[in-house]
DNA sequence: CGCCCCACTAGACGACCGGTCTAATCGGCC
DNA sequence: GGCCGATTAGACCGGTCGTCTAGTGGGGCG
């Protein structure tokens, strides 16, 4: 069965969510998988090809969920931007660990550790920054947003701000990093001018 | 000796800046700092121990470095502040991972490890946030930067773009992130009115 | 209807993990 | 010189790591 493998990536995106690449050891991924040690190497080369495929999956279906609110029909581009970020504060700052954001838990783990993890990382990051960057223009265009002369370097700036408020966040337990992110959104997408 | 546990601390602070701390066991690190391992458990309790202190002597020393830096004398505040996050790139992008950042490094990894752990790096985050929004005040008194009128919220917010840009200059390994974040500092700590 | 073949399962394996313990050794103080 | 606490040495334990080699069973082809 090929929904095996979809299993042990559905079971293994929630744990590693939790205790990380490293922290997640076979045994207690098959065991709370309900899957046999054997069949995982039947299925991946290795743990760490396991973690390209994790990764693999997480940022297609971060694809989708952005295509799904940053395309919303009947909202402005400044509200679909807004909606992201609400979105990412509420997923964060839940109790539920597979809806977190690998690129939050995962990037300074792996970025010394495995190329092929950083690179399925670093892609999905830049057609992130690329998507929300020509949310800004379509801000700009439908009136909701002021002109940005430099939109992919806001859309940077925004994601930085974003990751920044999630370690922050992991660290004091509360919301607060996420409001102040937020806050700091809206500021930054309204006002005119050179930005970042 | 008493700079044993010296010893294996700064050690531990190169491997754990590159590795990890999960990443990092107990044998390579006292392998590497020609250190018999009976010794570790006569200095720290349990590795968790040891791991708090490693943070707790980080904290301690970014706080000495941080006052060298943002109280130099016979520069404005301005200044002061843009030194800082120029020598955040340097240190970030540069070779040494024993000068590297332990918040961008662990935070995710620590959170939901260990709350001892998390509850040093929290306090240090919030100690370096705090001496930032001061120089903040210091370079509007001094002229050299517009009135904030929450400068405590500039200064989160700076922080959370180089948190970020520090992930996002992990996964691609290049200076990019951190020049973004410098062009968003400047434009940020520039200009008037709400910010964050 | 039977056989065979390959996708999948099972668990042994050696290395090493974090953590503990006892015995040997060191060094300062009387 | 001799003693005692501080430090070092490393064997040892139960457990987990990632890997790998046998085995099994069910579907497809003859």
């Amino acid at each position: 069965m090929t929904d095996t493998r979809q299993h042990i990536l559905a079971t293994g995106r929630a744990l590693v969510a939790r205790r990380g690449y490293t922290g997640v050891g076979l045994s207690e991924l098959l065991r709370e998988a309900g899957v046999p040690k054997g069949s995982f190497y039947h299925f991946f080369k290795s743990k760490e090809a396991f973690g390209c495929a994790l990764l693999d999956s997480f940022v297609e279906g971060y694809a989708e969920d952005l295509a799904a609110t940053l395309d919303a029909p009947g909202l402005n581009g400044r509200a679909r931007l807004m909606a992201y970020f609400e979105g990412w504060r509420t997923r964060q700052s839940g109790e539920a660990y597979e809806a977190r954001c690998l690129v939050v838990k995962l990037s300074a783990e792996v970025a010394e550790l495995s190329p092929g993890m950083t690179e399925v990382l670093a892609r999905g990051v830049s057609s992130i920054t690329a998507r929300l960057a020509s949310v800004i223009r379509e801000g700009a265009a439908d009136g909701s947003l002021p002109a940005h002369d430099d939109a992919s370097a806001l859309a940077v700036t925004l994601y930085q701000i974003w990751l920044g408020a999630s370690l922050m966040g992991a660290l004091s337990r509360d919301t607060i990093p996420y409001d102040s992110a937020m806050a700091a959104t809206a500021a930054l997408i309204d006002r005119k001018g050179p930005t970042a």
